[in-house]
RNA sequence: GGGAGAGUUCCCGAGCGGCCAAAGGGAGCAGACUGUAAAUCUGCCGUCAACGACUUCGGUGGUUCGAAUCCACCCUCUCCCA
């Protein structure tokens, strides 16, 4: 249940609760694929960087181990040891990701595993049915993420495949909850709007599912290739017709000036890889911008990652050290890194919970907005 | 002392008369990354006044229109026999 605590203009402060813990808003997700952080972080790291709600994905953990197997181990919460929400995403993103694998079809889409090249068929009821096994918090409708740019003719004809697909999602996860052995009677379902770069069919979408009286609504299908601006203007015209009384999350954004951008046009939730994969890479994020801690520059540089952060990365690691680290393919550099962009995020979001309850967000966001995203 | 083999650009290592500034790795340097097929991918990587020029393949001479590639001697290293 999503209650909005106060406003700032378009941007909201609020809560979400679910029966694995209360989710305070505008909030970060983090993103364990395969049901870890990549850079080996454990649940019990989650702890440390802040970590309110972890994501995992339906294809992946459908592939390997398989829901079935999760399911027989007590749902990803036990099998992973987090026991805060988890949001499963729904498959939807591997139907662009994995383009050149799979086949669309009204009945669903069927993959070529990544894995061993198998046939994965999954449709809304399959999508549902493994989310249910995985018993996470909130399951994702089964959508088609379109790719950009992408022909209006195509976009209408999958955004209304995506309207019959999310009532199906609704009716299988309906009677999945009301099964006996089910893992999470209470589980939650989120829809997300599509449809491209045309605002009109954006809002025709969003107004078709506002209707369905869902848990959440999630805008899909954005940051794949559109300058951003584009990304702004479609989120500020779908969001009238969000409803008003349900969490808002927008799906993979973004950049810490996305995040920014987003909180200011009505948007309560994100996730996105690229903390974590940037962090892999060497790229941190600061409060004065980001780094790539691999620059010859840092070589001798002893300071923290971030002078201002609390995280247990920059207490005690020169940014020499980490540099260090990566040049000798250690692992602890991925690992330092990963819980520092993670905590970076999971704070900039508690920073902006913050701006928002003293009614200072305006002066955050003029603050920040153009100086994260900047490369020092 | 005798015999066999090897020395290539920062390192390893291909090349064995022209298509060679010299394959491929590695290292180094830089860039990308947005519901994760990503500890990945891309670019640069002899020098310069740079769509061209110059200097490189242990050293010195030589053969040839032309040599990293052939010949001679020298230096260094490895292995085998004494």
């Amino acid at each position: 249940m999503y209650e909005l605590l106060k406003q700032e203009g378009a941007a909201r402060r609020g809560q979400f609760t679910t029966v694995h813990g209360t989710v305070q808003t505008p909030g970060f997700m983090n993103v364990a694929t395969c049901g870890a952080i990549k850079g080996a972080l454990s649940a019990y790291d989650l702890q440390a960087i802040g970590c309110q709600v972890m994501l995992c994905n339906t294809y992946h953990l459908h592939v390997r181990p398989g829901d079935a197997l999760v399911g027989e181990l007590g749902g990803l919460h036990r099998f992973t040891g987090w026991q805060g929400p988890i949001l499963t995403d729904s498959g939807g993103f591997q139907v662009f990701s994995l383009a050149g694998l799979r086949k669309i079809r009204e009945e669903g889409v069927t993959f070529s595993s990544h894995v061993d090249g198998r046939r994965i068929f999954m449709g809304p009821e399959e999508s549902m049915q493994i989310q249910s096994n995985l018993g996470s918090t909130i399951a994702m409708a089964f959508d088609e993420c379109i790719e950009n740019p992408a022909e209006y003719h195509y976009v209408r004809e999958s955004c209304l495949r995506t309207v019959r697909w999310l009532e199906r999602c609704k009716a299988e996860l309906q009677r999945l909850n009301c099964g006996e052995d089910t893992r999470n009677p209470n589980q939650l379902l989120f829809g997300i709007n599509q449809g491209g770069t045309y605002v009109d069919l954006r809002m025709e979408h969003m107004k078709t599912i506002a209707e369905m009286d869902l848990d959440g609504y999630a805008i899909g299908g954005l940051a794949v290739g559109e300058p951003k601006e584009e990304m702004y203007r479609i989120i500020s015209e779908v969001e009238p017709y969000m409803p008003k009384r349900k969490i808002r999350y927008l799906m993979g954004v973004g950049t810490p000036g996305n995040i920014l951008e987003a909180v200011r046009r009505g948007v309560d939730l994100f996730d996105c890889v690229m903390p974590s994969r940037n962090a892999r890479h060497g790229h941190l994020f600061t409060m004065q911008g980001i780094i790539n801690l691999n620059n010859k520059k840092y070589e001798r540089d002893e300071q923290p990652i971030d002078s201002s952060c609390s995280c247990p990365s920059c207490r005690g690691h020169s940014r020499a050290y980490i540099r260090h680290l990566f040049k000798a393919q250690e692992m602890l550099a991925m690992r330092l890194c990963v819980m520092h962009n993670l905590h970076f995020y999971n704070t900039l979001l508690e920073k902006i919970r913050a701006a928002l309850d003293g009614g200072s967000f305006e002066a955050f966001y003029s603050q920040y907005v153009t100086v994260l995203d900047q490369r020092i």
